[in-house]
DNA sequence: TGTACATCAGTGAACGCGCGTTCACTGATGTAC
DNA sequence: TGTACATCAGTGAACGCGCGTTCACTGATGTAC
């Protein structure tokens, strides 16, 4: 029982239940609604059922329950950009299949952005950092960076890419799908259908692969 | 002095002297130093020395100043792609020129970027839209997307890109400078160094030139 | 197994904030005769 | 040139809003004896 001391593990029982897991669920889905702006820490404890100052029992403040919100979101894009790349058959040379990863990657994040506005500008849409390990973390997938830093080595690999362009490169891929998502969010690309945005996607995502 | 009826131009004295203007410039102040939501109408009120009310008789709402500011950040967007564009040396073949040209007003809007963080954000930041007349018009300059056409038809015209591919290319091009500057902006490039930023912008128009 | 106590998750009420916006007004200016 | 009147740019005061956050609290639960 001396366990106890050193996994002094939080008590299991909450009133509530899990009223840290409530609030940030009920966070996520009013960044699905609406972005970051969304994530209204009043309207969080009402969805909870609970007190407004409750919440403080869980979060700091507004901007910690944000943080929180936005690293699911990040986790959301990473899960979209794995499930693209798994959808690559592993067929044809290493180098076919390497660049088909570098699409794939690119495509799910695209895709997210097309189809979960509110959770890609929670995401992306303000101030964010990348984890500093992001590029040397194998393990822990939902990481946007890592998936992208992985498929351009994996391209290096293959011999699909000269070594010497690689630096950098992972900046120049992002720039490019993050600007044509930004820009179909806000910009002159709004309501376009979203075959059309596939095929402008697929259009730029060869606009990548030879200029890289 | 029948051109009163014809042409009823607004009075000509105003107390203030011009409080249109003067709101319109403190607004465009505010932005530079904070982007969009940093344009409180009551702020530029009490800089132009002025009870808050009193910006009613000019603009209809806040959202109409932030509308006015949002224009003038495009027009000067617009005006540093025109520099950058005319730094272009006449010199080489039409195609070697054209191919300048394009980079050169890549260029223009990053630096814009870069340079002037706050109009850059409420000229793009939020929800935008670009003149419908954007290509045709070209006599009306500091239109950037129409500036980026313009450029894109001279390549095609000095046949260095094939006309089958000019569709849409603008919004490709946008893409990919677009989303390095809000990279720069908000993301993992925050931070770097003016001179590490344009490097990177280069070999993003290197790309940009090679992949269209 | 039973009792006394400490913990601390959630309560209820209230705050100050700065904003955008509305109201009825005033008084300098421009205009008609 | 002088007087009477209309216009309307800017005034002063006030509003409601919903937010994030703080305070002193309560009462269910976990723990020690």
């Amino acid at each position: 029982m001396s366990e106890k001391m050193r996994n002094p593990a939080p008590r299991s029982t909450y009133r509530h239940g899990d009223l840290r897991r409530a609030l940030l669920e009920a966070g996520v889905a009013l960044a699905r609604g609406g972005g970051p702006t969304a994530v209204v820490l009043r309207e969080a404890t009402r969805r909870a059922g609970v007190a407004p100052n409750a919440a403080y029992r869980h979060f700091a403040n507004r901007e910690d329950l944000l943080g929180a919100v936005r690293a699911e979101a990040v986790a959301a894009v990473g899960r979209a950009m794995e499930a693209e790349y798994r959808a690559v058959p592993a067929e044809g040379s290493a180098a076919v299949q390497a660049h088909a990863r570098v699409r794939a990657v690119g495509r799910g994040y695209l895709r997210f952005a097309f189809a979960e506005t509110g959770l890609f500008r929670t995401a992306f849409g303000g101030p964010f950092t990348v984890a500093p390990d992001a590029a040397a973390s194998g393990a822990s997938g939902h990481n946007p960076f890592g998936h992208l830093n992985a498929a351009l080595d994996a391209l290096v690999a293959a011999g699909a890419m000269p070594p010497e362009r690689r630096p950098g490169a992972e900046f120049l891929a992002w720039s490019t799908v993050h600007g044509l998502a930004l820009l179909a969010l806000d910009g002159p690309l709004q309501g376009m259908p979203p075959q059309a945005l596939d095929a402008l996607s697929e259009r730029l995502l060869d606009m990548v692969e030879r200029g890289l």
